[in-house]
DNA sequence: TATTCATATGAACCATATTTCATATATAAA
DNA sequence: TTTATATATGAAATATGGTTCATATGAATA
């Protein structure tokens, strides 16, 4: 139980979770998520670099390019929780809009 | 999905993981759970107002006391899904140690 | 209705994560 | 074997969120 913040920490980023949200569609290579996010190269190869050390993507080589895919086994069930929560808790509370204050 | 972050952001903190898991042996007050955490009140009553912005945790009041409590039906399957992530991907590359780099 | 107990709040300060930018590495193609 | 393409890395700058501390609020009791 104590070191789950390392792992959620991944996930409370706006960019992580378009990233996130951008490979449950496909698999892409950076450039490919770099035009598809309209963000710099190396903003992404850090943040996959940080998902890919909790397991939340994973990588592998094709010629020059590397193709990240994401961890569907953990990462689509835990999505669902979290819209579950969205609708059941989050009415007009609006929770996941307020700011974590 | 845009916002799922913010939800993520209450849990990517040490002490607020530590108060999931107090709350889930049992509901607790503030003052209980400053002695159970050995932690600062003011710390812990900025930390619960957090997490009950995300409907994570609730609270009701009981006398001058204020009694939180989890949100079972979000928090456990979660933390089920991170430890089997941890048992599966997280053996000796130890992801959820690493520093989020 | 003072006083004490329990918790909340605000703002300044501080720590940590993210962004940026310049550059390095690695692979393929010319 | 140089050049172009794709991605990664490091360090400084910046932003973001957490901690601290003093104080406010709210409820019960004397």
């Amino acid at each position: 139980m104590n070191k789950y913040y390392l792992f959620f920490g991944n996930l409370a980023n706006p960019l992580k979770i378009e990233i996130i949200s951008a490979l449950k569609e496909k698999d892409m290579s950076v450039l490919e998520l770099t035009k598809k996010l309209n963000t710099e190269q190396s903003k992404l190869s850090h943040a996959l670099t940080s998902l890919k050390h909790c397991s939340i993507v994973n990588d592998k080589k094709e010629g020059k390019k590397r193709i990240y895919s994401l961890n569907r086994e953990t990462i689509l069930p835990m999505l669902q929780i979290i819209d579950k929560h969205e609708h059941k808790f989050c009415g007009k509370c609006r929770a996941l809009e307020s700011r974590n204050k």
